[in-house]
DNA sequence: GCCAACGTTGGC
DNA sequence: GCCAACGTTGGC
């Protein structure tokens, strides 16, 4: 089993939307980055722990825990002209935009700020922290996952 | 709101 | 294939 961490600016789509949503689960849309496609191509199985995190919010902080609940597959919003996402590289008998779904787990009963992350010794390598780092799905070792999810219960 | 960092685009 | 310009990300 792999563990994952997925941004999501809470203005857009937060941590309640998903506890929220149907079922609930999402589909994570919209990634255009081939770095983070190819992990969601390639690597992600179903029932992958991944830790949702905040990114532009106040704290921008790790939030709470979901899981993979369908592998990688054509992202239909880059088929789409009428959709933000689209794009016209991608099409349907070759495409070029992966996504996946992700199952609410549990909201953390403390966010995990990322002043917090930073200060912690065992997870300075995590790429969240590394300076420019901009992957929105990236993945972390268990010790990291479990790190965190130690510090937000 | 600022701006550093970085990926992508497109002219050459 | 190089690289300047540009757009986006995301912490601060």
């Amino acid at each position: 089993m792999k563990y994952w961490l997925i941004k999501s600016e809470p203005g857009v789509f937060s941590i309640d939307d998903l506890a929220k949503a149907k079922n609930k689960t999402t589909h994570w849309d919209g990634v255009r980055n081939y770095q983070a496609r190819n992990y969601i191509r390639d690597e992600m199985k179903i029932g992958d722990k991944v830790i949702f995190y905040h990114s532009n919010a106040e704290p921008p902080a790790a939030v709470g825990i979901c899981e993979i609940s369908k592998e990688g597959y054509p992202d239909f919003t880059a088929f789409d002209p009428s959709n933000v996402h689209y794009d016209p590289k991608s099409k349907k008998e070759n495409p070029a935009w992966f996504m996946f779904d992700v199952k609410f787990v549990k909201k953390f009963s403390r966010p995990v700020s990322i002043t917090e992350i930073k200060a912690d010794k065992k997870l300075q390598k995590m790429n969240l922290v590394q300076r420019g780092n901009r992957l929105s799905v990236m993945p972390v070792t268990k010790d990291e996952f479990d790190e965190i999810v130690r510090m937000g219960n």
